[in-house]
DNA sequence: CGATAATATGACACCGCTGTCAAGTAAGGT
DNA sequence: ACCTTACTTGACAGCGGTGTCATATTATCG
């Protein structure tokens, strides 16, 4: 009769999510034990596991993440923090953060952000604070605050971060190798035969602006090329500021062959405004980005740049946020933090035109 | 010494979360009157909810997500599902549907899924299960999946879609008027003179695009303009497809003098071959896009295309998925659920060369 | 002004899971 | 066979909120 009235009560909850006490009930132990098969605590014997593991199966049972987030004092969330406008920066790191997550039980949230916001920085911080983010991952420029690291960790907040600038805190950042893609960009320039060498500086608040800037005219200051300051134009990673910096540069009295814009978007600027001005690509300028975004290779011609590889260092940064998640900080130390970029060549190089 | 005791470890704690207990205790009422003032409940006296909310406000206290999902049986999540590779579609998508998320103290969640995959919507249901989601935005061309919607609704869970195909269930979508668009386009380019016009068609497996063929075949026709089967080519949506189109309408002995291609993508593709065969764009070809993506407006010459407002289109969703969610059918009904895409004129159209 | 209804508040159990600790059981040593 | 040690297991409280219901207070009305 007992079994009767189970069976009835089954089959009337059957949408109804089972819980922890349902399995420990048809398992035949406690929900505790349960709870340590659940987290592959250690000493449960062999026989209860697997009849445990049995029962999770043919109920299809999940914990409940908010019971045990409460329990753990967790929330089982990551958070992707950025002030990006690049879309497809955004959800390449995105989906190497996701691949990463997922199989560890973590979700992730969300939150774009405006850099000119005032308060910026509290906001985040006030969302972190209501939501139990377990860690966060912070996207470039945003990730070259120091105010706001050291505000994360006022509230011992996890935090991972993308960086193309050098940081002493390994087990925190994972840093795109900017300098040796733009010593690649200086010698593939070089050996084309250019001299008079054009570059389109990123936004000034910006450290990896200044850090490629530098490393592109030490490159070509070691293949014995100057780096003319009538040759360097600043724009504001827009496609705007490349139109306004192109024009500035081709139309000057002595106009390079060769442009180094520091992102996609001011290189495409460029490439436009050049074709408007009846410039051949590549016979007449050479042009390189950086960042290979899908529309590098979607422009005429396909515009050779550096590909960051966001997706895999979005994933190594998830990997080392889920060790400091837990206290695993040895862990995130070991787990590779440098990615080097690598240059994409297509079809917007040649060699300058009193070469050919 | 008790006293003192506290006041230590109130001290020592004073960077931890306060709870409700915290503020009952300091505001001198019970923890269910605090719980009252938190969610707006009625029946609390004028003074004890002034009292009540000064000390929220002193120790800047906000509710445990994870307690209160629990006990209301919530997340307080929403998710966003997609399988399109547009990254900038999702993250407009994606802001439109934070703008509404936050006031109302709701996290989103991203879902990106493959669309080849085998078992991919078991896959999202059993995400929806296990993560406690409370409704879900699917993005096209998921949204267009009957046999999903099917699922969602066997398991009781919250969605709202984003479509261009109309359905009866104005609850539940925002729709896209593609028809309405595409009849601009053709009217479009009938006003400038065109009657050679090429069409190149999404994949099959898409409503969507479907809707756009036959929108747009109608419209001509309207007009007293024949769609020919040898003018229309057959894409995947993708950059490359747009080539492979653009060369058999431009190879074809009687070439289109304009091409209408279903997504910008291609639309671009088209541009980049025309160019590549020295077609000028637009006195030899006059081409238009459909999506507005970024890119649009960074090629030479700028795109003409049309405006999803895909941000408004998220937005709206995410008003109707809060709305379902508190169970307010009603209101999911009366929120608008249609928007009007706009024709962006830019520089790719132009009357053809017989008319110049 | 007393009876009745409406409003305001709190005690307590419970949401589903984990931590602590004590108790029970099997294994190892002499 | 007996005691110690190690491994298994479960009872119970608690994580931080909310629902229910009983009780205390105030307003309403004949």
């Amino acid at each position: 009769m007992d079994s009767m009235k189970d069976n009835i009560i089954e089959e009337s909850i059957v949408d109804k999510k089972p819980t922890i006490s349902d399995v420990a009930r048809l398992a035949g132990v406690s929900k505790k034990t349960v709870s340590r098969v659940i987290n592959s605590e250690p000493n449960v014997g062999v026989k209860t596991l697997s009849k445990v593991k049995k029962v999770i199966e043919d109920l299809d049972y999940s914990p409940n993440p908010q019971a045990r987030g409460l329990a753990f004092s967790r929330s089982f969330l990551l958070a992707m923090i950025y002030d990006n406008p690049n879309a497809s920066f955004i959800t390449d790191a995105m989906y190497g953060a996701l691949s990463q997550c997922r199989p560890n039980g973590y979700e992730l949230v969300v939150h774009p952000c405006d850099a000119n916001q005032a308060n910026l920085h509290d906001d985040i911080i006030n969302f972190i604070r209501r939501t139990k983010i377990d860690g966060v991952i912070l996207l470039p420029p945003l990730s070259e605050s120091n105010d706001l690291i050291n505000k994360l960790k006022a509230i011992k907040c996890n935090y991972v971060r993308l960086v193309s600038v050098i940081s002493d805190d390994v087990a925190h950042m994972v840093h795109f190798n900017d300098r040796e893609a733009v010593k690649d960009i200086a010698e593939h320039l070089i050996a084309l035969g250019h001299t008079d060498i054009g570059f389109i500086k990123g936004p000034d608040n910006s450290n990896s602006a200044a850090e490629r800037h530098d490393a592109f005219r030490d490159a070509l200051e070691q293949n014995g090329v100057h780096l003319g300051n009538n040759h360097i134009a600043f724009g504001a990673n827009t496609f705007q500021s490349g139109v306004d910096c192109a024009v500035q540069l081709l139309k000057s009295e002595n106009p390079p062959t060769a442009i180094f814009a520091s992102n996609d978007e001011m290189a495409i600027g460029v490439m436009v405004t050049a074709q408007k001005m009846g410039i051949d690509i590549p016979n007449e300028l050479t042009i390189i980005g950086f960042d290979d975004t899908p529309q590098a290779s979607k422009v005429w011609p396909a515009l050779t740049t550096v590909n960051l590889k966001v997706k895999e260092m979005g994933k190594l940064a998830t990997q080392k946020l889920l060790a400091l998640c837990s206290n695993n900080i040895g862990l995130a130390k070991t787990i590779k933090s440098e990615l080097v970029p690598t240059l994409v060549r297509r079809e917007t190089t040649a060699p300058p035109p009193i070469l050919r």
